[in-house]
Formats: C-alpha cells, structure tokens, sequence
DNA sequence: GTTTATCCATAGGATTTTCCTATACATGAA
DNA sequence: TTCATGTATAGGAAAATCCTATGGATAAAC
C-alpha cells in the first residue's frame, strides 16, 4: 500500500499511549526514548490520520480530547494484541508450545501414537495436536499439499522435498486362522506360502507393496476382491478363514491376546520387517515442534517398545 | 523507542495477511500494490522480528507453518482493531456519535438538562453524555483540569481561556412566604427590599453574587447562618418564613405550581435577570459534539422555553 | 537433457518516513 | 518585561521502505 496508509501505525499508538499516560509531551518522548519534536510529529500525524485532534495541549500537561479518550481503548487494545503475538512466538520459538497437525495411517497411528501423544503431554503440556487418519498415500498428498505438518507412516517414500526419519523396524508375520495348516508351526520360509490365498489391504497402503512383492516371490494368490483399510478388519478376514496375510508383530502386541485368538501369527525364518518412521516437508525445516515429537516418539520405542522392535534411527 | 521496534508494524501484518490469503508473493503483492521484493522483505523482516519462519516458501504457492498459522489469527485481530479505530474515528468525526462529559450547576442543570438530553438523544442517539453536579465554582475548576468538557452555568465566567456561549437569560423573581407581607403585591422594587432578611446560596454560586449585590443596593440583610447548595433547600427555608430570597422564572415553574405552594414569586418590576450558558475549554476548539448540544439546548431554548426567557444567542 | 516458465530471494539505488538539533511561538510566573 | 515551561516548526541526517534488475531453484515443456 501506499506510503500513507490511512490506518495508524504501532509507533503512533506507541506513543499515542505514553502521551496519555504521561500528561506531557515531554515526558512521554523521554519515556519513549525519542525527542519531544518526533512525538509532537507522530501525535500530530496520527490527529490527522484519524481526521480528529486526540488531545488538548495545555499549559501544564495534556488533556485527552472526547475523541482521544475513545481512541484509547483502543489504541491499548492493538497494543496489547501486538504484544500477546510477540509473546506467543516467543512461547512457540521455545517450543513448550504449539499445534502440529498430525498424519497417521491406520496401520500404525492406532498402535504407536496414544503412547508417544502421552509422552509429549506429559513432558510438553503446552504442546496441542491434531490427528488424521488416512492411507499413506493420502497423507502424503495431504502433507505435501501443506494440509498436515508430519506424517507417520511406513518407510521409505519416494518423494523428493520430504524429510524422513526412521523410528523403527518392526517383524512382519504371517497371519493365518486357528485351523490353518500352518498354525501349529513355529517357523514359516518364504516357500511354505506357495499357492496360499493372500489378503492385502488397498493400494494405497505400503503394506499392500510389501505383500504383493511377497505372493509374487511366493508364488502365492493375492486375493483382490477385498482390500481392507485397517488391520482389524484384514484380521476379522483372516479369521473367517478367506486367506492368509501380513500383520505388523506391534499391532499383533497391542491386539492379539498370546494364543488366545482366531488368529495364530508365526513368523517367519529369514526375517520379514516393515520400517516405520516419520515424514514433514524440507521446506518446513525443522522446528522445535518436529523436534519434540521425534523425542517422545524415541522415548517410547525405547522403553514401551523395547525388545519387541529394532530401534532404527536415522 | 529506537529504530528497530520489536513490535511487528501494522505493514508487516497486513502483508502477512495478505500473503496468507494470497498465497502467493507475486499475487499478494500485487494485492498489496507493492512489488514482489518489497514484500519479500517485510514478510523476512517479520520472521526475523517473531523469531520464526512464518510461511515455507514452494512451488506453486505458499503455506503458512505451524507457527504462521497461530500467528494468523492473531495478525488478523490486530488489524480489524485497528480498522475499527478508523471507523470509530469516522463516526465521531461525523458527530452522530461520541461522549461528551457534562457538568451542571445545581441551579440550572435539573431544570433544562433533561429537555435539552431528550432532545440530543432524538437528533443523535449515538451521542453519550455522562453528566455530573456541583457548585459552578467546583464545575469550572473540574472543567479547567479537563475532567468535564462543557458545563452549564450562569455567565458570565471571567476565566479567559474559556469559550462561552449564552443560551437565555431568565429573570429572577423576589421569592417570599405565602404570609409574608410582600406575597400579595404583583411587582417589587428594589426599594421594597430595604431591611428583608435574605437568604443565599453558598459563595461558590454564581446566584451568590447577585444576591449579595442586591442586598447592598437595597440595604436589605443577607443571613449568613444558612447557604444551601440547592434552589430546593433554598425554598424550603423561605417557605419556613426564615427569609426572602431570588429564584429563577425557570426554577419556579418547573416546581411552583402556580399560587397554589408555601411560596409565593412575585416579580421585579425593572427586569432582574441572570443569563445561562455553557462554558468549554478554548483549547478543545469547537468539536461536533459541542455543536450538536448547542443546537440542542437552542431547540428547547426556542420552544418549551419560548416566551419563559429572553433568547440571547451568541 | 536442455529449455522455458514460474516463483521467491537478493542487490543497489531512489523515495519516503522518522528522527534529531535548533529555534520559534505561546502562555503563565516573577 | 523577562524568564520559565511547554509545544510546534524547520532543515538536515538516519532509517525504513520501495522499486528495478538480477540470481537461483524448481517444475513443466520441448
């Protein structure tokens, strides 16, 4: 906008206020840290401004006039607004604080995040998030379009401008009902799923990658009529029996009572794992907020997760 | 307070805005009828005041980060007060609304005030007043310090930095008990005063003056026991047969029903008047608001009043 | 793979704003 | 009158802002 903007400037109700409060021109420039022919300046700029005279001047000090009088509240109320911005960055800058808008996929989000989101809330109170849910492949549209600021799914990605870092590995098992024939093994090779119908969540699940690479290499049948969009539901198809599949062993933890189900995990001999881990676009840098998280995220692996995963930082 | 504020300026936060809304530099920018780079900088500039990276600058548009969009709402806030202060500044400019802080005399106020506040309110009901009571002498003084801006008041004042305006001058009228010996004449003169006892408001009444001038013109006796603060008390006191005193034609037809009270006013035969007016600060100059009371007190002036006094206008 | 287009950042110089010193003007006090 | 106090004005210095031109980085087009 132009040189002149019709709208006061913060130094004229800077010093708008430390008149009023002052009395005199004179003494508010000192408080001010300017001469009294700037403040005179500024005031008069700001009468004009406002097409109004804002004060009286007077022997012996100022006097509000009605209209500066009205024009205070106000010019306190910006000032104070301009203020509270200022502390909130310092606030946000300290990173004790702020809202990161989270992206999760259903096949790790429902597992990991209530232990990390605990963690932060208890070492960061002032921290706030906001979770979505969504396949991978739409939280990464969703991260790139700007619409999320970090996105825990399964690793690696491809896309170029997004910053990744690994939390950790997890076993991939073999998924088969009670009466499935291999049940009762404790072992399984990529060759004992020769010919068996494979479940897979859809498309857009890494998941799904990994299982398809499997049947191919396996020569097992991925059956494509049903692709889920959660591991529970993938599980419920496992145990009425339609095929076999791929369950992470931490959701197998957290949901699987041990030989207590419909569904018996083995795993497998050569170790089958699934990298999980973080994403946030580059151009976010890396700020506090991201920072804090990845600690807390650490923090749980380390501990809760302990001994069940392969701690892989990078 | 030095160059380099720590207070983000008016400019910054509405480029800010503008950007976030935009989405875009050029086209913010160029919303903003400012180059590209100028905004650039302001925006940078802004970052480095907040100590935070407010927006990731990409391909194809911006997005605002975690700490942008707390910053957002807080940068809109500060610019709609300060849009309001334009606009409040325009209304008050306009004169259809404002405060005005009143003073009154006692021995006027209760009578004219609220026709003349009625009437004010009719014509501009934005315009508020808040009105306070008291001796003229302790009006003028608040006046003079700036605690009221317009007082109502006998003139004249001789307080040379003030402006004064007269409304009418109403004649004061001889104010006696029913028994007593001049209640049944139709005119007095000041000869008939001669050795009356007479009784006066306190020295900080302008009525005061003209009272104890009298008395000294017609050699009638001025009791000091007493000085009431109010025509009211003054009444009582002459209706209890304590003396004679002046009141104003305003005052005795408000509250006199004609012959039918404890008090009888019977009238000078060469005019006694007292002239009424408002008085302000020349310094304040002449705002709206003034104006519009003036023209309110000449309304009710020329009409409820008319034919009760003399207009004396100027 | 090179070119082109788009978008933001940076540089240097012009313009505007803000500031300061010095001084003038106004008013009440001595 | 002269002095003291308080604000306004003038002129030049300093700072902030703006503009044009250009650089660098990335995505799209060839």
């Amino acid at each position: 906008m132009k040189p002149t903007d019709d709208m006061p400037s913060m130094r004229q109700l800077r010093y708008f206020v430390a008149l009023a409060e002052a009395g005199q021109y004179r003494r508010a420039a000192e408080r001010m840290g300017i001469s009294q022919p700037s403040l005179s300046q500024q005031i008069a700029a700001l009468e004009s401004r406002l097409g109004h005279r804002l004060v009286e001047r007077r022997r012996g000090g100022i006097t509000l006039t009605p209209a500066g009088r009205e024009m205070l509240p106000h010019a306190r109320g910006i000032l104070n607004g301009a203020s509270e911005m200022v502390a909130l960055a310092q606030t946000l800058n300290s990173g004790v604080a702020g809202t990161l808008r989270l992206g999760a996929t259903p096949t790790i989000g429902p597992y990991m995040l209530p232990a990390v989101l605990r963690r932060l809330h208890e070492t960061h109170p002032g921290i706030k998030l906001m979770a979505r849910d969504g396949p991978p492949r739409d939280m990464i549209e969703d991260l790139l379009a700007g619409r999320c600021d970090l996105v825990v799914t399964q690793l690696p990605l491809v896309a170029a401008d997004l910053a990744q870092r690994r939390l950790y590995r997890e076993p991939l098992m073999l998924a088969v009902a009670r009466d499935h024939p291999l049940a009762a093994r404790t072992h399984v090779t990529t060759g004992d799923l020769a010919g068996l119908d494979m479940l897979s969540l859809g498309p857009a699940f890494a998941l799904h990658g990994q299982i398809a690479a499997l049947c191919r290499d396996a020569e097992a049948r991925l059956v494509g009529e049903y692709e889920g969009t959660s591991l529970d539901a993938l599980r419920q198809m496992v145990a009425m029996n339609m095929g076999a599949t791929l369950l992470p062993a931490l959701y197998l933890r957290s949901e699987l009572p041990d030989d207590d189900g419909d569904v018996v995990a083995v795993p497998f001999r050569s170790s089958l794992t699934r990298t999980v881990g973080v994403a946030w676009r580059r151009s976010l840098g890396r700020p506090r907020l991201i920072t804090q998280f990845l600690d807390a995220a650490d923090h749980v692996v380390g501990t809760a997760y302990r001994d069940r995963v392969v701690r892989d930082r990078g």
